[in-house]
DNA sequence: AAGATTTTTGATAATAATTCTCATTCACGC
DNA sequence: GCGTGAATGAGAATTATTATCAAAAATCTT
């Protein structure tokens, strides 16, 4: 839990700040503190968060604070929620903050992982959206693509 | 709202039926009739239902036991559900009663679409999540692959 | 086919995640 | 440094879903 070896927490975070400042004055909205710890405890983490997860790493985020700024960033393009079912939804940085890439989720314990997929393989995938989309006059944002299974701990002999 | 040149509900869901019966007394469960409306109301629609609607659909099923019932059917791989965040849930028959395919979710009203995606591209897909999942000893049940955007209908000049 | 047994039903209560409310506090332009 | 509108936070309100449990329906037994 401690750390002697003073590791910043902030390592690359100047550029996340610097975009979501932006992102967020373009709609007028302001960047508060909490907002920015927000955002560090989302970029602190190397797995989608929930509520829960979320106020453990920073107590003295206000819950109510936390969803609505959830919401705000959402719409901001900052922030993308996963919701696969079950208890409390998980939050992650939106793709430009980080890279594009796909979870497999537990559909026992509700763990997310992040993985990658080929780049050859996503813009074959990018382009047959798109030729589906167009064909059915909808207009894509962003895509999911998410295994569900069972997660390595969830698969002890029963 | 009616339709006088009496299209049978019940096309080809014959085979529905029997592989749902099978499924359920695999696991001692009794193919009731309610669980019969209910799978009949979810194989005569094109989209996946929200509760709601099925009840709408089935205004005589009651919501407990048609929350109880999507629940059982789940497990039994009949039923799948797909939670977009936001309101309801959404339901539809699960694989072998519906081939495979994906969704188009608008992100504004919620509706959700289905679409198909090249089988060469299905079969690729497979391969790769295959690996992804045995790298991270990930047991893969299924995969979600949905675009999220914006429908036609939400699409009209602001 | 009647009775015994076990599952299912359905109305309602309970839960749980998220959103709303609103007086107080804060951020940012002047 | 001040004023103004946006943001905060504690709690209430909302909403989808799940749990409860006596009554009804299926299935099994003889």
């Amino acid at each position: 839990m401690e750390n002697t070896t003073a590791t910043p927490p902030d390592d690359h975070s100047f550029e996340h700040h610097a975009f979501v400042q932006q992102r967020l004055s373009a709609e007028n909205h302001r960047y508060t503190t909490g907002r920015h710890r927000l955002v560090d405890a989302l970029a602190g983490s190397s797995q989608p968060l929930t509520l829960p997860e979320i106020i453990e790493i920073a107590p003295d985020l206000a819950a109510s604070s936390v969803y609505r700024n959830l919401e705000v960033l959402e719409r901001c393009g900052v922030v993308r929620r996963i919701t696969s079912g079950g208890g409390h939804a998980h939050f992650e940085l939106a793709e430009p903050l980080l890279s594009h890439h796909h979870h497999l989720i537990c559909v026992n314990c509700g763990a997310i992982e992040d993985v990658h997929l080929d780049d050859e393989l996503e813009e074959l995938l990018d382009r047959n959206f798109n030729r589906l989309a167009t064909r059915a006059s909808f207009n894509p944002l962003h895509h999911t693509l998410d295994l569900h299974g069972e997660c390595g701990e969830c698969q002890q002999p029963a």
